[in-house]
DNA sequence: ATCTTAATGCGACAGTGTCGCATTAAGATC
DNA sequence: GATCTTAATGCGACACTGTCGCATTAAGAT
């Protein structure tokens, strides 16, 4: 399950009305896929979701789209190993940063969360002095499943 | 300076042979290219290095070279945040994994070698039953330079 | 020198992501 | 509610990355 279902969904838009982002049909449907997904979804996938919600959409503005939560911290961006293509995947951002684990075999993904990763950051910020912003660690390798 | 230079040119040609991988004039370019960069090049950028070399050599074969060079944990690929377009950046694989850090503002890429990051891989490999192949960290931030 | 088979070059292709431009509609102002 | 400004959209064209099948070449074993 790659979703804490913490956050209270319309969170999206609240954050970018505070900022001033224009809020349209298009944006709120494509915010709602990004909520609800229950998995990382790349931008095609996207497209098609929102499309069901507002039929009118276009790719680019889920590319513009995608860019601006992006740019605005409220999405991470993610390879997952490319294990399927070259798509990237989004997922929104929850409070806690967390790993992604891809299997090469079966091409499953895990997440882990930990506090040796959150005391690596801060080592980074301050050895390096760095003020992060986004901070993607992902693993391939090969899954308990799969070992057995 | 992204490549400590402690390992031997040609160290991939004597890997390869050891598998049995069979040689080729288009191979020895690439790898040398690959050896002897100082700075993470992507697909493109190999390419028309390569053919310095080796004029004759077509992109397919940079692709499946590369794609060997992985499949082989030669080489390491990269994403440095796509700060400049959607490609993916290699670099050979040394005796221990480095963190990337890319400067979202002047694009400077930095690298770190962290003995929190190893704890943080065998945290991973115990607690999530993972035998790791790849780890991947990348940073997105604003290094000191630009924060002055 | 011969032979097997892996690797290459070529061409065609699919997919991802970008951009300029004319049009539309959000939301502020009155 | 009507008007206005400007951001956001749809569309089309595009560049680029990466893949694949197939005929040809050449590595390296015999
Ligand atoms: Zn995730
Ligand atoms: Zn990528
Ligand atoms: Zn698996
Ligand atoms: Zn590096």
């Amino acid at each position: 399950m790659p979703f804490a279902n913490t956050e209270i969904p319309g969170k999206f838009q609240a954050l970018l009305a505070e900022r001033g982002i224009r809020m349209t049909e298009q944006r709120r449907a494509i915010l709602n896929v990004i909520e609800t997904a229950k998995r990382h979804l790349d931008a095609g996938q996207v497209l098609r979701r929102a499309r069901k919600l507002e039929p009118s959409i276009d790719r680019s503005t889920v590319y513009r789209t995608l860019g601006l939560l992006k740019r605005h911290g409220l999405i991470d961006e993610l390879d997952l190993m490319h294990l399927d293509g070259e798509a990237h995947y989004y997922e929104r951002k929850l409070n806690r940063d967390h790993i992604h684990l891809a299997c090469l075999r079966c091409g499953k993904i895990t997440e882990f969360v930990s506090d040796l990763f959150e005391s690596l950051k801060e080592q980074i910020e301050n050895d390096c002095q760095y003020q992060i912003a986004v901070a993607r660690l992902e693993i391939g390798g090969c899954c308990s499943n799969c070992r057995t």
